[in-house]
DNA sequence: ATATATAATGACAAAGTGTCATATGACGGA
DNA sequence: TCCGTCATATGACACTTTGTCATTATATAT
């Protein structure tokens, strides 16, 4: 594993506005080109007309810049989950039922729809870690005072939910994520419609709300 | 999408087995070395003491090789799976419970072990397909008489659970597959006990098995 | 005006990729 | 034995990419 920085340099943000979006620009029309692995450093700064050692002061590598591109685009869909839960009172899954569609809307009528195929078509661990939100990971640190920012199981109704731990809550979101992106991923490969991609996601959501086996008689 | 190709071409197979040997064996190295973005087809050649322009007479490219150097190691466990739900009666839940545990030994104690390593931290979409056994894909081809090759849907007792049609089973599968790999990325991400690994993964089983939702009293 | 920090530049070395014209060698027929 | 043919082997080549670095330019403050 290589060092990992999660951030341009403090160079890049002294850089005045317009150049700054040159960058993010470029970036976005290079990673709706190809997906990461044939992303090309030399492309990006043909199109954003800055030199090649330029590149180098703002970002460590490529994927630097790719997941700080990403950060830019994803600032809203934390909101969103958290409306989402609140909207259903705290039914996680009901939450998560109202979540998907925007979601999917989200990533797929975007201008930015290309580039979260190549994501989703080439998700691996660091991307989904990277991709769920903050709000979702264990947090450690309850005792610091500055919960600055909230935590999604305070928004979730845990009695609801055979769930004992904090470490189980995590699991749980992280299962959920899954789905999302499973399905997601489903749907840009497949091209699927919009609505048998919501129906698919539905069908696993409540699989796992409900389980998938009968329970003693069946109601199919 | 690059057209892609599965095999090796024919000239490989006419090659001296000891030379096929070596080149599989220099795959081995590099793929465990590092994961397949960054594995070099220099250092294959260079290991397998075979001309640049030979290489490209038996593999498209790195991913031609790389995803035949899987087919040879993952033969046994398409049968394991089999046994386990014979063993089991049919109940695909505990089939599961029995098969994790067996492929978690396989991957994680296998003098593979580095290259499944890259590999679970690195599945995306293409290599999840590779890594699914053929018998969990969809059975579209049901008339025609030569299903010589079982599907799993066969060895699983579907009246225990709420599946109506082969599309479904198909798609729990593939929840059942994504819960393995996301569960063994886990485990080499965070490097945890195998005791660990094997609950986490059976308490994702029994959820979607029984249903995160409390039922009536909670008997939790 | 001068010193100092900050940013920009492109040439460069190193490494990798896929291709191609050519070389090798095995085999069968004349 | 000589020749033609076929399958295979080879490595030089042209090309792309990457990350670095010595140097130059620009701005800011004294």
């Amino acid at each position: 594993m290589k060092g990992e920085r999660k951030m341009p340099t403090q160079t890049f943000f002294n850089l005045p506005i317009d150049k700054q979006k040159r960058l993010l620009d470029a970036a976005s029309t290079e990673f709706s080109r190809v997906p990461l692995t044939e992303a090309s450093i030399n492309n990006i700064i043909k199109l954003a007309e800055i030199s090649r050692g330029s590149f180098y002061q703002y970002f460590k590598d490529k994927e630097d810049l790719y997941y700080y591109f990403f950060a830019t685009l994803k600032q809203d869909s934390k909101k969103m989950l958290e409306d989402c839960l609140k909207e259903a009172n705290g039914d996680l899954f009901l939450g998560y039922q109202n979540y998907f569609p925007k979601m999917l809307t989200m990533i797929t009528e975007d201008k930015q729809a290309s580039f979260f195929k190549h994501m989703f078509l080439h998700m691996d661990y660091r991307t989904s870690r990277e991709v769920t939100p903050e709000a979702m990971k264990k947090r450690e640190c309850e005792h610091k005072k500055d919960r600055h920012h909230n935590h999604f199981a305070d928004f979730v109704n845990a009695d609801l939910l055979k769930i004992d731990s904090d470490e189980d809550f995590h699991s749980l979101f992280k299962v959920m994520m899954t789905f999302l992106f499973q399905t997601i991923g489903d749907a840009f490969a497949k091209e699927l419609p919009r609505d048998e991609v919501i129906a698919s996601f539905n069908k696993k959501l409540f699989w796992l709300r409900d389980g998938v086996y009968v329970k003693s008689e069946g109601e199919k």
